[in-house]
DNA sequence: GTCTATATATAATA
DNA sequence: TATTATATATAGAC
């Protein structure tokens, strides 16, 4: 009820009504005298929150509710200065994003060390360039960015492409079956890029809202999800 | 309005009513007796969508919502069978996470090489093992996946964190001002993982909910966010 | 997509 | 924290 909210006006105490079919009686029940309201809906009803097996209720909730859920992360992200970042995988492995993910997914990984060192066993290394036991991919990595971190920085969206569309057999759930030995042999050209009317960001654009739609390649045009 | 919802009896059209200031000439206003409701508070108050500027109500509200974000984000795994990672940076650098962030940021920038591409103004390369002008780090990434890729994966992890704590310089925002040139002298000890009381997941466990807090060392311990 | 009625989130307050 | 009253999200039906 965002404007306009003489709806309110209805004050019916009578719940659980009869199954308010057959509004034609009455006059037109859309536009012009929504006096004597007959209850044109049942309006919002509760649900229990467990997987939603009607593949087209489904699909239409989790559209709804994505959007929910992107515009409570803009929100958030204005009102308190946070930056939020969201990735969403949708059943047949849509991708749906919020914020900027990118950025994000750097911080994220920078910062949480030590969650990945106590993984691999190891103590906290110090940098000072020399060498410590690392894989040679690793030293390779440290030894570009002694020299060329600008460039490096330029260049980390392409490696961390590079990187991962070699693993992609690894974590391979039910969303994502079977994918081709190499993945550039995919058809991944319809993807799509689209612009988001989420909330304006503020003047220090905290999360820089870019939200887009990558297509599964695997999955059939219709049939989306 | 979880349960008991006979508020809803409350049918007054007056909107924008008196302070209700100084109920205490009525009946004791908690208990007992809510009949003659003298509306002890105002209500959910309708706010702007920009930054907060008080200190306290942006972390009480960072907060709230914070947790209804993670919530929603919760119940449209279940509900759609989604994967879902969120990861939020408080203005002093705290995270917070939703997910399991680490599987779905792999599955993200696995799955997103075409934005990448283009932004690189190459198109997309076949990976058949030759030489297709990539970057000479690119190259050795590619060559140690082709002759090893199991191993590969296991060391993921640590090859991400030995990638990411060295551009740090990146993206500086005023959330993390000015790390040291080693990330690895950073005192990252007072970290903890914390198990969060979201909504029970199903028996598929699609986002296998993880929530932890990771709060930058370079705060004090008081002056959260 | 749009609409309606109701479930839910949450701002202000204690 | 917990409560309350209201703003907002969204289920169901177009």
């Amino acid at each position: 009820m965002e404007d306009g909210e003489a709806s309110s006006i209805t004050c019916l105490p009578n719940r659980k009504q009869e199954p308010l079919q057959n509004p034609n009686v009455l006059v037109n029940p859309k536009k012009e005298t929504k006096l004597k309201n007959p209850k044109t809906t049942k309006g919002r009803q509760k649900i229990e929150i467990k997987e939603i097996k009607e593949e087209n209720r489904r699909q239409v909730t989790f559209s709804k509710r994505r959007t929910g859920l992107f515009k409570k992360a803009a929100e958030l992200s204005v009102l308190c200065g946070a930056q939020i970042g969201i990735i969403t995988f949708s059943r047949c492995g849509r991708i749906y994003a919020f914020g900027n993910v990118d950025t994000l997914i750097e911080k994220y990984v920078r910062k949480t060390p030590m969650m990945l060192r106590s993984h691999s066993g190891g103590d906290v290394a110090n940098g000072e360039g020399g060498e410590y036991g690392l894989m040679w991919w690793e030293r390779a990595v440290e030894s570009v960015l002694e020299e060329d971190m600008e460039e490096y920085k330029n260049a980390l969206t392409a490696l961390r492409e590079n990187l991962l569309t070699r693993i992609h057999q690894m974590d391979a759930d039910r969303t994502v079956e079977n994918l081709p030995a190499f993945p550039n042999q995919m058809a991944m050209t319809d993807w799509k890029l689209m612009d988001e009317n989420l909330t304006a960001r503020n003047d220090r654009g905290y999360a820089g809202n870019d939200y887009f739609e990558l297509p599964n390649p695997f999955m059939s045009q219709n049939g989306r999800q």
